[in-house]
RNA sequence: GGCCAGGUGGCAGAGUGGUCAUGCAGCGGCCUGCAAAGCCGUGUACGCCGGUUCGAUUCCGACCCUGGCCUCCA
């Protein structure tokens, strides 16, 4: 099986082949831990995530090595600690636990590497000196910049040349540095932000070196994969090209650049800036985390993916779907079997989640129409197996449709509500009792009101040959 | 303004130079006390205008519109 990936560096679908079926690399940009991240962060993750289970199960899991950093060192950080009365420590200890939490929830499995950018500001220092001494990087009033001009390739991978760059610039220019595009490795700190003492008096790195000095420092000078949101593609990305290509002596620094696309809430890109976000935190706390998954996975990962009420409405429907197909087949015992090969093929043509859940309609289609325990047996572990490697469909069906979740309500977009259904399954018991007697009664009346009843308070019943069973709507 | 993506049926969302995406919703029928679930059936979708072609939603060009980046951002 060929996988092929999406190469932003080309801007073509090509097949993709690491330097060392070995060791294959990739690095993914991770977050910066000041805050909770919304939903959008997630996305990189996840379909990044899935894409290092293809490539573990192409090459063998020990012989991929999958690194997502942690930025640690950050004025957002400092910013958010001083509001807070809190020490960095504690800001940065408490946000990073947090994400990788979420991450868990969400099924995203845990890198091999997550390197902490304040564990490697020697490696950082190390570069800037490097780079100092190739002519690439110069210090100026206690900060060192990256020169540009010195590096032909800056903007090959962001199609921009710098002469756009300058015209576009919308800030304003500082004094110690050479070219407006130039851009900072290094700055001094005073004595109440964080700071570590260097060549150029004691200060800390800017955020393009990180990445550059991590993933050398794990990873080597040649990444097999760097992934990141396309909104870093411009200038974080292209920073790090030229920072480790230049640090490396012209070596490639990525093979394949990959790029997810943003997702959009009312149709605007959700971010920090516009103040439009859905915290990943709060929603595990309002929705079964595969609900999150599968909205995160179910457009093609390149694509804008818009959230809204609506979108998230049809993905349970069809996540519904499903678990409704499981819990028919609860007789037919069945584990999880392998990895259908239609899945596998899907994915490895850059990564169609599209497509796999197309296979995973049809394969949930065999699995209704089995007409022996064998097939039908067989058709679930299919189902399942397939559902497991993208990271669905792992819940008790009965948990799926039985769980108490808390009822959202937004009025006029200010308020938001949200509340739990009274009823207790022992509560709900008594009332399917009560309408089992009248049906025998040919009380239909009575039996219908109960019904009802029970449907205005978000419980559906359906009268099965092995009797009544209910789910929360 | 510059650079880059994209506009597919009611909604979501793949894909392709010429017979099928898929899901959700809808409609008709079977089943059911009635429903639900399931089953069967059901939709002349590819922004606009030209061009290439025997044939274009798919290739080319112009136009319109949307989104992203150009500043911290997944």
């Amino acid at each position: 099986m060929q996988l092929r990936l999406h190469n932003s560096r080309t801007r073509r679908v090509e097949d993709f082949a690491p330097a060392d079926p070995r060791r294959v690399t990739m690095y993914l940009c991770g977050p910066t831990v000041y805050n909770y991240v919304h939903i959008g962060n997630a996305r990189g993750p996840v379909v990044f995530g899935l894409l290092v289970r293809l490539l573990r199960r192409i090459y063998g899991a020990a012989h991929v090595v999958y690194a997502r950093n942690v930025t640690d060192v950050d004025d957002k950080i400092n910013a958010a600690a001083f509001e807070s009365g809190q020490s960095i420590a504690t800001i940065t200890q408490r946000y990073a636990a947090a994400y990788d939490e979420d991450m868990a929830r969400l099924g995203v499995d845990a890198p091999d590497i997550v390197p902490y950018a304040t564990a490697h500001i020697p490696q950082i220092i190390a570069m800037c000196e490097t780079l100092i001494a190739h002519g690439h990087a110069y210090a100026a009033q206690g900060h060192v910049l990256f020169d540009v001009s010195s590096y032909a390739d800056y903007g090959q991978l962001s199609g921009r040349s710098t002469d756009d760059m300058i015209a576009g610039a919308r800030v304003e220019v500082a004094p110690y540095k050479k070219n407006p595009a130039d851009f900072v490795l290094w700055k001094p700190s005073t004595p109440d932000l964080p700071g570590w003492e260097s060549p150029w008096g004691r200060g800390r790195p800017g955020w393009h070196i990180e990445c550059s000095a991590m993933s050398a420092a794990h990873l080597g000078e040649t990444l097999d994969i760097h992934a990141g949101g396309n909104d870093l593609l411009f200038p974080h990305h292209e920073n790090e090209v030229a920072q480790s290509t230049c640090a490396h002596g012209g070596k490639l620094f990525a093979r394949f650049w990959l790029h997810n696309g943003m997702l959009t809430f009312d149709g605007k890109k959700m971010s920090k800036s516009l103040g439009n976000t859905l915290q990943l935190h709060e929603l595990l706390q309002q929705h079964p985390p595969e609900l999150l998954r599968y909205m995160l996975l179910k457009a093609h990962y390149r694509q804008p993916l818009d959230w809204s009420d609506a979108t998230l409405a049809q993905a349970r429907a069809t996540l519904n779907g499903w678990y409704t197909l499981l819990r028919d087949l609860s007789g037919a015992q069945a584990e999880p079997g392998p990895v259908p090969d239609v899945l596998l093929a899907a994915l490895a043509d850059d990564l169609n989640t599209p497509e796999a859940f197309a296979v995973l309609a049809r394969l949930a289609d065999e699995a209704r129409k089995s007409t022996n325990p064998q097939d039908m047996k067989a058709a679930k572990a299919a189902l399942l197996g397939a559902g497991k490697f993208l990271g669905l469909l792992q819940n008790d069906p009965e948990a799926w449709f039985k769980t108490e979740r808390p009822v959202s309500i937004t009025i006029a977009g200010i308020t938001n509500i949200q509340f739990h259904p009274k009823l207790s399954e022992s509560d709900i018991n008594k009332l399917i009792a009560s309408r089992q007697e009248a049906r025998l009664n040919k009380n239909f009346a009575a039996a219908d009101e109960i019904r009802k009843n029970l449907e205005s308070r978000g419980i559906v019943l359906e009268d099965t040959p092995q009797g009544v069973r209910w789910k929360r709507a």
